[in-house]
DNA sequence: TAGAAAGTTAACAATTATGTTAACTTAATC
DNA sequence: GATTAAGTTAACATAATTGTTAACTTTCTA
């Protein structure tokens, strides 16, 4: 099992409304689970990520656990924090 | 040359204010043409697109044209509309 | 060339994300 | 187990996107 498929399923257990809520918000969850992975993966903490981007630990935590909707330019800001660059694709 | 770097190359020429400003968002601004080609090549008008979002051309417009920043379920939400996913990653 | 369809831009209202503070919970380290 | 760092959530203010209308330009076609 995925590491994604193992955090869903464990939050769900004591989560109900997640349960409920993450098919309909799944890729935006997914981006969320991702930023948060790619963060821990670099060391930092959120404080660290919030100084960089000139806020505060309260929102980022907000982005990695309620990223229903986020605008673009927040997205890459956060993910360049930690080196990283936004590649977007249109698939079928 | 690409689509792209004619589109951009026409485009400075007579528009000196986008000439300025492509550079800054040049992400951004790259998704609004991937969209508009995306949509042209599935035969669909602004105003067809628009319908299916519940708005107007001119939004759609806006989206292709000035999209210095947009939202992940605006961005989403279009895609759908010719049948397109949003694929995002996080790369080096 | 005239008319219609498609696309663009500006302005304002409405909606929503983000900034911020404070209080709380969880995790880690002693 | 106490203390501290890390993370979460709620509430409100602020800032920005999106909805909408109207006027305009561009493109197509008859």
């Amino acid at each position: 099992m995925s590491d994604l498929q193992a955090y869903i399923s464990e939050r769900k257990k004591n989560d109900p409304e997640f349960a409920d809520r993450y098919e309909v918000g799944f890729r935006n969850f997914k981006i969320g689970v991702l930023l948060k992975q790619a963060r821990e993966k670099a060391g930092l903490t959120q404080s660290e990520v919030a100084e960089q981007l000139n806020t505060k630990k309260t929102a980022v935590s907000r982005i990695e656990n309620h990223a229903e909707d986020i605008r673009l330019s927040t997205l890459e800001k956060y993910a360049n924090t930690f080196g990283k660059r936004l590649k977007i694709e249109l698939v079928d």
